[in-house]
DNA sequence: ATACGTATCT
DNA sequence: AAGATACGTA
């Protein structure tokens, strides 16, 4: 049974915060605006603009975004380490690591150790929304920066996904497919759109006005994806581990295999050097 | 008294 | 797991 409360400037609200897609995105255009390290609840609040939210539910909120945010930080570390190490044993310094870590940096420049950078500014001048009345949506499963999210979850896939091929050109991650929460972001641009999305409407709550259009779709990836990042993601190595590991080996292939490659049959090899024109293999020689 | 962050509870 | 609440601290 849902228990209703009535706000302080008299609208209806619910006793438990849904925190939506759309709430969310205000959080985390709020907490862009104020740098994730800087917000605290009563800025945030004050920036969202959104009635039937008090502080302790924009603390509660934070809380768990900073954890899902340490989370998701501290497996992209862990993908640049291993890179970093693998490099270091080889002495040489070539690109292709994980994720493209430049300077503790990540390609988009996100990732890097956050007290000190800072974030970007936020990608677009700050506006006063339009105050929200009603919390009636869906609840979101995604946690992060649309930003952040982009260039960090991709080692997160989602265990009952096939993993992309390795072949193929990387596709957009998979939660940011079509999504009304990253409105405009992908879809112009990428053509691989999967549809693995679970899409549906959030109904009306009846005697409760909407004040955001209804139309809003949300995007509920189940729990397993990449809320729970432990066993799948443990057992499994993740997709820019992966990715890091295979450009490693390609482009130093002396070096030793990491765990879970094999080397290639020599039957294949001689012939794919006979059909580049290469008959004689000079000796093995050791790396000093 | 108030806001914040973290731990704990439901 | 998500959100609320309790509690210690500044």
């Amino acid at each position: 049974m849902n228990i209703y409360i009535y706000c302080w400037d008299g609208c209806v609200c619910e006793h438990k915060v849904d925190w939506t897609a759309e709430l969310h995105r205000r959080f985390v255009e709020a907490v862009e605006q104020l740098g994730v390290e800087k917000a605290v609840p009563s800025r945030i609040l004050e920036l969202m603009g959104v009635h039937c939210l008090t502080r302790h539910n924009v603390a509660s909120h934070l809380q768990k975004y900073r954890s899902h945010r340490k989370h998701l930080l501290a497996r992209e570390a862990e993908a640049a380490n291993w890179t970093r190490k693998r490099h270091i044993y080889g002495g040489l310094d070539t690109t292709g690591g994980a994720g493209n870590i430049i300077n503790g940096r990540n390609k988009n420049g996100w990732l890097a150790p956050a007290p000190t950078l800072g974030f970007p500014p936020p990608p677009h001048v700050a506006v006063t929304p339009p105050p929200v009345h009603n919390l009636h949506f869906r609840p979101l499963h995604v946690w992060g920066h649309p930003t952040v999210d982009h260039s960090v979850m991709p080692h997160v896939w989602p265990k009952h996904l096939p993993p992309p091929s390795t072949a193929m050109a990387t596709p957009p991650p998979f939660w940011v497919s079509d999504s009304p929460y990253w409105p405009r972001i992908h879809s112009g641009t990428a053509p691989y759109l999967p549809t693995v999305a679970t899409r549906f409407r959030a109904p009306p709550v009846a005697g409760i006005p909407q004040a955001l259009h209804p139309h809003h779709t949300m995007y509920k990836p189940d729990q397993h994806g990449f809320s729970s990042a432990r066993a799948p993601v443990d057992l499994h190595p993740s997709k820019e581990s992966v990715d890091a590991a295979i450009g490693d080996v390609l482009t130093r292939p002396w070096l030793p295999l990491p765990l879970g490659l094999k080397p290639p049959a020599v039957d294949g090899v001689m012939t794919e050097l006979h059909r580049h024109g290469v008959s004689e293999v000079p000796p093995t020689t050791s790396c000093a």
